[in-house]
DNA sequence: GTAGGGTTAG
């Protein structure tokens, strides 16, 4: 081989006669200028066939000074495998050896890569004057409507000469992309030419407002679909937990002779997720195995969340660790399916080992250890991840950080994040407010869970749910029945809201309205029966109570009885405590407090005999030996131990 | 070299 290394042969079509001339040629060229020009020349011919990318940036990194071109063809290269990451270096390197981009074709590609730091770009693009350039505008308009300022991208689309269909599209899914129905629906309205882009992005836009039956109407009026408009609207059907729509959608799309692709199965998998049905699983797994579709980074994560919500988790790891590059989202996935297990050296483990750990995998630990009842654990994590720069705790860390609190009853601590909060300008969602109320709640401040109870912008059926239930703990019946009377237009008392104000009544000797808010239920559950006999129990009204359990259409559990045995005994009605005791020692036969309950009914009926014979009985059937959680009574109330 | 679809935390 006698080439002229700065002139790569034309017949350079392949990877292996790329290979070919590096190794006889540019070795064999002395280190200078020509064997740098000959690595710049090939290196644009690594993009020309497609040759792989650290086959390419190999040859790059050789060259010392690399030259506009070389730059553009390594930008386009790692553009195009989502090595974004190296593209924002590249373009810093670019800067700072003075290289001018030579074309304007650079920076649609640089742009989409540098994210929301593309403005840096956008003043290069107006000083080279490429922004005329209809790609490169439109990128820099796109970049400014995914990232922000919208009205940023708006100036420049009102500035435009000449606008195609593309920069039409750009503004809708901008304006979609902040929730902005209303500009949106006009900037589809004005357009004066629409395509499937156009139409599919109303699709998703109005997915993402929770409007399904609006989207479906768009979807169902346009001219012509693709593949990604049929896959727009089968992700809003399942986003919007309208599972069998989904499916149903998905058998019409067979029908219509369209052929599912990657994307499709994410979203079919995604309702196996949903529904945690491990045959349903397994039989999709099968489908998308027999059909050989080709595996890729988002279709593997859903897997594992698909595996990971039917409880297999050694499948889960094993499409993990044979994934061949990982997301964040794979990593999140993945410690999320063993934190939700309670496998948290497994999640931890997984969590210290991660390349580059986003907000979400810090929320997916906090949350794991807060629900594991280790809320120490959670809130060192929470320093740490506030130790590290960069790293902003979100709405979902204070949500689940506060939540906790509420639960270990942890006051101070609750209140000290809410000022974090304040102090750190993170804006306080539905959930954020709705965990302040049940953190205040739980911790018997009833004045300030009030407080933020008021000042929240939008409620929903939570937020009531958390302070009915606060006030119920309280003994403020009234105001519990008052708050579910007050309901707002829109915001239905659902099974939890029952639940609070029956408790509410029966804490507060509301006996009569209790009754009238269980003739509202239209479905009770054996607990809103459980919480009605407690009630009428609790008012001596005894014998109703025993009639309620016959006439219930539901099986009594173990908290009907519990709560006729608790009556029984305040009300010294030996008979029915004894049938309450019988069919308890059936449902738990394990349960101490029963016993205990039982034999204090007894005593306080003065019949000693039988105190000494339910003794007697415990300690032959060895339940007094029984660990764990049993209910205990000390001064008239239940403890858990 | 432009615009539309996908997976994770509460």
């Amino acid at each position: 081989m006698s080439h002229n290394p700065a002139q790569p042969p034309a017949r350079i079509k392949t990877l292996d006669h790329l290979k070919q001339f590096h190794a006889h040629s540019i070795r064999r060229t002395p280190l200078d200028g020509s064997r740098h020009r000959a690595a710049t020349l090939l290196v644009a011919h690594c993009e020309g066939i497609g040759a792989p990318l650290p086959y390419a940036r190999l040859l790059f990194d050789s060259i010392p000074h690399p030259d506009a071109r070389s730059f553009a063809s390594i930008l386009r290269m790692c553009s195009r495998s989502g090595a974004h990451d190296d593209v924002v270096s590249l373009f810093r390197r670019m800067s700072r050896l003075a290289v001018t981009p030579h074309a304007p074709s650079v920076f649609p590609v640089l742009i989409k890569s540098l994210g929301p730091a593309a403005a840096c770009a956008h003043s290069l693009v107006l000083k080279l004057g490429h922004h005329r350039d209809r790609f490169v505008g439109n990128a820099v308009m796109s970049s400014y409507a995914h990232h922000g300022p919208v009205e940023a991208a708006r100036r420049l689309f009102d500035e435009m000469p000449e606008k195609a269909v593309a920069d039409w599209n750009v503004m809708l899914s901008g304006y979609w992309k902040w929730g902005r129905k209303e500009e949106a629906l006009g900037t589809f309205d004005r357009m004066p030419e629409r395509n499937v882009v156009s139409w599919t992005a109303m699709v998703t836009g109005l997915s993402r407002l929770r409007e399904p039956e609006a989207a479906r109407r768009f979807f169902d009026s346009m001219p012509e679909r693709s593949v990604v408009s049929w896959n727009a609207m089968l992700s809003g059907y399942v986003q919007n937990d309208r599972l069998d729509e989904g499916l149903r959608l998905f058998d019409q799309m067979v029908g219509a002779g369209v052929r599912p692709n990657e994307t499709t199965w994410v979203s079919i998998v995604a309702v196996c997720s949903a529904k945690g049905d491990a045959r349903f699983a397994e039989s999709i797994a099968s489908t998308i195995m027999e059909r050989e579709v080709p595996m890729n980074c988002f279709l593997e994560t859903a897997l594992i969340d698909m595996y990971a919500g039917c409880g297999n988790l050694v499948k889960a790891r094993m499409i993990f660790d044979e994934m061949e590059d990982r997301s964040s989202v794979s990593w999140n996935a993945m410690i999320a399916a063993y934190a939700k297990e309670g496998d948290l050296n497994a999640a931890s483990e997984l969590f210290d080992g991660m390349p580059a750990k986003d907000v979400i995998s810090w929320n997916t630990m906090i949350s794991g250890y807060s629900q594991n009842g280790q809320f120490g654990v959670a809130l060192e994590l929470f320093g740490d991840m506030t130790a590290v720069k960069g790293m902003m705790p979100d709405e979902v860390t204070m949500s689940s950080l506060i939540s906790a609190c509420g639960r270990l009853g942890c006051l101070e601590h609750g209140r000290w994040l809410a000022q974090y909060m304040q102090e750190n300008q993170i804006k306080p969602t539905v959930s954020v407010y709705n965990a302040l109320i049940f953190m205040y709640s739980s911790c018997g401040s009833l004045e300030e869970a009030k407080r933020v109870f008021e000042e929240m912008p939008k409620r929903d059926v939570s937020s009531y749910n958390s302070l009915i239930s606060g006030l119920a703990a309280n003994g403020d019946g009234d105001e519990a029945v008052a708050l579910m009377r007050q309901m707002e237009e829109g915001i239905k008392p659902d099974a939890i809201t029952y639940l609070g104000v029956l408790t509410a009544c029966s804490h507060a000797g509301l006996t009569e309205e209790g009754c009238r808010v269980f003739e509202m239920i239209e479905s009770p559950t054996v607990d809103h029966y459980a919480c009605k006999v407690d009630l009428l129990g609790r008012a001596g009204r005894l014998d109703e109570a025993r009639k309620v359990i016959d006439d219930m259409p539901v099986r009594p559990h173990a908290g009907v009885y519990g709560a006729l045995l608790h009556a029984s005994r305040i009300h010294k009605r030996v008979e029915l405590g004894e049938l309450a005791a019988e069919e308890l020692f059936r449902l738990e036969p394990g349960d101490a407090g029963n016993y205990v309950l039982l034999s204090n009914i007894y005593a306080s009926a003065r019949k000693w005999g039988f105190v000494e014979k339910v003794r007697r009985v415990i300690r032959e059937r060895g339940v007094d030996k029984v660990s764990g959680r049993s209910r205990i009574e000390l001064d008239g109330k239940l403890h858990l131990q």
